[in-house]
DNA sequence: CGTGTAGTTGATGCTCCTCAATTTTTGTGG
DNA sequence: CCACAAAAATTGAGGAGCATCAACTACACG
């Protein structure tokens, strides 16, 4: 869900937090007080599941939103992928100026439309297809949102933070990327696994769509 | 999502339409002109993937409502699978409506937001296990929705369409139910797959959560 | 430097898909 | 109500794709 910081910070009185790698931002069961804007930095939105697994439902980045749940108690956990600040409002206050701005009221609506039609998008993309499909669209993603000038690509997580965010293992996600690599569709940069440049995109954006003809298992 | 038949109605004029058995409601790409509300019957909501996948996104009922997003066209795709009565009412209505009103506003907020959560606990759910875990779940959800005086449950939909929303193939829901009709766990009704009764709740349950204890395959 | 975390690589086998054949159920017209 | 065709569901054999387990390497930080 993502309403625009200058609506948030229109509507109702606003402070901005800063959080280290690793800080929790809440968890799940804790009172629903705030909504956030993330100012800087990348956080993961995750669930728990049954038996120690873990699901990763989104990667936040500037500008998205998070914490417009309904319930009194948040239904998952946030915590902070590097160093990150976010715009912080009161929920209680948000909701109130909701009641009687009818403005507002479409604002709010809009958005949790929007990310309805994105977590759908998500399921379906994330259903349909095999690890290398996922894998692929995953970079694609990351790239669109955190390429630098020279089309290079940070990435503030983990293989773990990968893996449970596409639903594969640590070994999968490191064993699909390495094989991108000596197929020369990425390129890692300067000894570091979490620094690469996208060498073919054609060849990539046809392997999410379809991955069929690249079998490097055999 | 899923706004209240009575608040739709109170806000902009509707009228009641019906459909027979594998009708289409609306299909993608088709222009978003109505929103609906289920009064009788069941139907499916459905995304085509590449390379003729399928998934189906939600099975509707009685109460549920669709049409909501926000795109000038639909992106998917609703068809019944019983003979169904749909209350419909204009979309640019309803949004004209909820501009000047702030308490149907915050109505549509609230749908949507509560779609949003359902949307993401599907997810979770339905990424979260294996085989038998997922189809125990199905089970239990249909149980919740549809069962009768007796427990009797009358599936609307063809294996085909529990195994695109479960993200299985047929053959693996035929095999896992029929394993669950062989524990006594569930019983199926005079020779009708798609009729049957839980018989041991319990088991179902714990399955759902944890299904590491049912290998029926050795 | 030494210790811990993150990432890679290889061997093995489990779970589910694919393909194929059969049975059961539903639908249609006499 | 029966005969037939079409659709839906079941069942079996075999193998693909990924997980699991285990050992190893690279990097970060004191």
């Amino acid at each position: 869900m993502s309403i625009h910081p200058k609506s948030l910070v229109a509507a109702v009185q606003t402070t901005t937090l800063t959080y280290s790698v690793n800080d929790t931002v809440y968890e799940y069961g804790a009172p629903a007080q705030f909504v956030y804007v993330v100012k800087k930095g990348a956080l993961r939105r995750v669930k728990l599941l049954p038996g120690s697994r873990r699901l990763i439902l989104q990667f936040l980045f500037r500008g998205d939103g998070f914490g417009y749940g309904l319930g009194r108690l948040h239904r998952d956990t946030v915590q902070a992928l590097t160093s990150t600040e976010l715009v912080v409002a009161s929920r209680k206050a948000l909701m109130t100026a909701a009641t009687s701005d009818a403005r507002l009221s479409k604002l709010l609506f809009e958005a949790a439309a929007r990310a309805l039609n994105v977590a759908e998008e998500q399921t379906a993309l994330m259903r349909s297809g095999i690890a290398t499909e996922r894998t692929a669209l995953f970079l694609l993603e990351m790239n669109a949102r955190l390429s630098t000038r020279g089309g290079r690509v940070d990435l503030p997580m983990t293989r773990r933070d990968i893996s449970d965010y596409l639903g594969l293992t640590i070994e999968t996600v490191s064993r699909t990327m390495n094989e991108f690599h000596r197929a020369k569709i990425i390129q890692f940069q300067g000894q570091r696994q979490r620094r690469f440049v996208i060498r073919d995109k054609k060849r990539l954006q046809h392997l999410a769509a379809d991955a069929s003809d690249f079998e490097w298992w055999k």
